[in-house]
DNA sequence: AATGAATGAGTCTTCATTCAT
DNA sequence: CATGAATGAAGACTCATTCAT
């Protein structure tokens, strides 16, 4: 999942909190919060040892809190781009779990959901489960906005976002420990659609 | 989730490396496998440190991967339970998810599927992967077992089967995320079913 | 180094206490007596875990005295071996160092002195220090009564036995580094003899 | 074997690296690699706990090299005493051997050799042994260097050498089981030397 | 005479963090 | 703003030994 909203450019490298909060997004996601010391992080971003907290003061939470947001954004704007441009909820979808099951395939990494991975596992439960709450509420209600604007009533909207969440969410996972991107690619088949989309 | 299979009694208490199978697939679904240190597990099992690696030669991930083995059976009890006495495959889901939902709201700790939350992180990811996917799909097809029983071609089964196992996973990690139990009860209704059952 | 008086025959295997001394030479020489644990000789001598206390009641010093013993006593062995045919202490000296190159070529292994790796390092200094002299001065003397037989005053025999015995320990440690025998045939012309023998 | 390179003074103590690599030599020529514990060498070095890994990433291989390397870089001081101000082989080697007696005498230690006490037992044996041979052959040589000095042939400063090397060794290690200095003081005497040194 | 389960002190190492510069 | 040396608590794991059988 590289970042397509911070282009490097010769002159002026990307800075070395992105470069923090990408490699912590990345690894996080593959071995969770706790499977990943700050060394490795530090290292992957080649950034210097002290400099963490500099960026993140709290250090390692705050750097897991930042990371997920930022994954969740990227989340956000795969949605966007896949439902923006679509006719039908389930062409949107289709899109989205496309190119999601591309990206599986294309890096071949198969790492879970950055938000969970990071979240899920902290140290200091009740700031992160909100804060997951919050990211994923914000995928959510992105789906069911789209669902909205593309003929659903707002309570078919709500409830077909919602099982496509948990969808994507176990498709994810059974994807991941299956190492088969084809399971994700089969989700919108599952959806219990009303008539008119 | 406590272990109907082993009761207690007060001639023959559990024995140590049951104490430590069971505390540690509780701690592992709460915090992950690198989230909970082996001191914990010792503690909260009453074992002393040395006997860990009397009964799990190779320490940490063996004693991961029994817990996960122990707790996935827990759960092929409670599908079998609540598929077994059912009259169609609804009543079934129906009952699991209601039985799962209780479960959370008794513990009250909101604890993640104990197989990916002990698996999924593990230091040497080719064979937690392996046994991963080994136990997952063991739930899926003793749900695949009860469709067909009730009525399903084997094909509809094993995707609806497939389908209700998503929707679990992704539907328990939403209930962790909200802390609300009713996102599980709410599941079988989001069930895409065909006519007969 | 193998043991040429304990013969093992089909109908009478080796008992366990040999192969405990015979694994634990072999071992400690290697890598010294803390450099091996209990459980590998146990494994490489095939014996149970718990006989060896059956045998060496105070454990690893005891086995360490003992192997150091049976080991020293193969040393003397070969000594005695080399010099007994010759006709000249050089002879006698020339037979040793060949046989001991020999035996370095043929395992492969390059172990240090056998009495110097078990006995330096071990835990309670004093009773080993003095069983380690008593072994070298074991050895000592046995070179010291060839030298008088094939012809040296006893002044001169003494004096020469140390000499061999020291030129044959820094020897052998150099030939170790080394990973050359050669080292060890070359000494006997290390020797300053007197005219005589 | 204290330090004289290095030289202690109230404004500027002796930093943690030093009194690590010099704890370390002093106990690993005492008990060997394997028989001392990290402990007792922060312990004697006054250094805290996870002070080591940051002066010897490696840990406890790292600091036994480097701390193999500087005892070796004493000797190598001494030898250049005992021999620059000699104005024969016979002389310099007695001046060494005596100098090395006192100090057993002063110190009442009786340890091994520090480089073959720290790397022949090592766990990584390939570039331990490596790591020996190279110190080693760097003490044949400076010997080798001051026989040609005073005037050996090359071959003739060779032979010597090494085989002084081996005496030392081998007496260096009778000493030490006897506890008696005077095996080393009498070395010189037992070398085969040519009449003209 | 012989065994293997059980033990807790000890091993080396990595951790996230703080500090002086 | 930025750094890398320094820290001690905690990490997983191995050790030689004891004990009941």
């Amino acid at each position: 999942m590289t970042d397509p909203t911070i282009a490097p450019s010769p002159s002026k490298p990307r800075p070395t909190k992105d470069r923090l909060i990408f490699a912590a997004a990345n690894l996080f996601s593959e071995r969770g919060y706790h499977g990943v010391g700050l060394a490795e992080i530090l290292s992957q971003a080649q950034a210097p040892k002290g400099s963490l907290y500099h960026h993140f003061p709290n250090g390692k939470p705050d750097l897991a809190l930042a990371s997920a947001t930022w994954a969740s954004d990227q989340m956000l704007l795969l949605i966007a781009a896949s439902f923006e441009p679509a006719d039908s909820f389930t062409e949107g979808a289709t899109t989205l779990c496309h190119k999601l099951a591309k990206l599986f395939d294309y890096t071949g990494k198969w790492s879970g959901c950055p938000v969970s991975s990071t979240l899920f596992e902290g140290p200091d439960n009740a700031p992160f489960q909100r804060h997951a709450a919050h990211l994923f509420e914000g995928w959510i209600s992105e789906v069911k906005y789209h669902g909205q604007r593309l003929g659903f009533t707002e309570e078919d909207a709500a409830t077909t976002a919602q099982s496509f969440y948990m969808l994507l969410q176990g498709g994810w996972q059974l994807a991941r420990v299956r190492r088969d991107s084809d399971v994700i690619r089969a989700l919108p088949a599952l959806l219990k659609l009303g008539d008119t989309c």
